[in-house]
DNA sequence: GACGAATTGGACAAGCCTGTCTAAATTTGT
DNA sequence: ACAAATTTAGACAGGCTTGTCCAATTCGTC
């Protein structure tokens, strides 16, 4: 019985793993506390490393916290697009499809932990430090939305949707699928695993409501664009 | 010539005019920096008040922050309901009315100062306070969304819309009308009047092809509620 | 105009936090 | 096993902030 019962136990780490920890311990207290009620000492102690390791790895608390941002920028667009690349281009089933894909998006980009930190961070912190998060804006919403909607034209051409814009199609995809999800967000809170497939599942039928391509009782539906 | 060229001009103002003149200015910093990083000094000066009289009015810093979220709460429920009181319950043209009905909702509950404002602090500061944000939770959301879902429920049954869960509708509405406005949202800035028009004009767009009552060939309208 | 209440500006102590420094202990690479 | 690099714990100065106190001034009201 090496380490004693102290409340976290910290199996030893490489210097990278520690640099790791201090990221993902900043990343919470950053988010709980906001910028300037993080506590570095708090910092350090939820990563299980002294306050000196954290000034040796990242200088100071901005420089933390930029280094902070980054990486949940960086993970979550790995994850935006990850799952945006598990898109129904080719759906058996366009209902059940769409929501597995909402289900997906909102588990693994929107409500996981990189993601609420990172929003929760934008929201708090993003009048203070525009360039930082301009970085964010241009690859992430404005990215997703493009590659979202491009997905979605496809589905139009192929026949399977009467899409006006698909732009706006994409950004209201996303904001039925989280419509019962506002109040969790907004609080900061992960909703459950029933709550998101409720969300998803009301959400994508509204969806498909106004934008399932009307049958049309003969053939012929190649010219159907609603002014 | 009595006041000098101070940046900002403060006319005599009488003591409740102070006080609300600090609860503003303290609502402002809050926001700005968050709770911990808002500096008494700041308010007063923001308020055009001794720092003496912000402790004469509200005794400390957590009991000036609880009278800024009473007071952002106050004004936005009351413009909630004042704005729902306007809902088109007999539309003339339905999709102009209910464009019209988003916008003032947007315009005087959503993107407005105060809305913005508590947004944002219950956003930051609402994992630390719940008793405090308990009470906007029960009266702000749940009851819009209930009061919302009872001028839906009655448009549908005059046989307007086509509507299977009303709750559901009335969040997706409120989803869909802001579906365009959420990266403003999420960097805490106002949307323009032309992107708030959009963005309605858009998302009921969507609603109405999604719950419009469908046009039967003959008469009998009546069993149409879809499993 | 005069009196009491409110306001002001400034000084002040106490506490907290950041960021630096050091010497000892530990880990890593060879 | 040994040397270099890293980590640790603690002390420390400097700065900032909160909240209090007080004397002088201004304001509201009669």
């Amino acid at each position: 019985m090496k380490l004693g019962v102290s409340p976290d136990i910290f199996p030893p780490r490489s210097h990278e793993a520690k640099r790791v920890s201090v990221v993902d311990a900043a990343a919470s207290v950053f988010c709980r506390e906001g910028y300037a009620g993080a506590n570095i000492d708090l910092i350090a102690a939820e990563a299980g490393v002294s306050r000196q390791t954290v000034y040796n790895h990242h200088g100071d608390k901005e420089k933390l916290f930029v280094a902070v941002v980054r990486d949940l920028t960086e993970r979550c667009n790995a994850g935006i697009f990850a799952t945006i690349a598990t898109f129904p281009d080719q759906p058996a089933n366009l209902e059940a499809d769409l929501i597995a894909f909402a289900v997906r998006m909102n588990r693994n980009c929107i409500c996981n932990r990189d993601g609420r930190f990172l929003r929760k961070l934008i929201q708090a912190e993003g009048g203070r430090y525009p360039e930082l998060f301009a970085e964010w804006r241009e690859q992430g919403p404005g990215r997703t939305w493009s590659a979202l909607a491009a997905r979605f034209a496809r589905l139009a051409f192929a026949g399977h949707l009467s899409i006006g814009d698909p732009d706006v199609a994409a950004r209201q995809f996303l904001a039925l699928v989280n419509a019962e999800l506002q109040i969790t967000f907004m609080l900061g809170g992960a909703p459950t695993e029933e709550e998101v497939l409720r969300s998803a599942t009301d959400g994508v039928h509204t969806f498909l409501s106004a934008f399932a391509k009307k049958k049309l009782p003969a053939g012929k539906q190649a010219m159907l664009v609603h002014a």
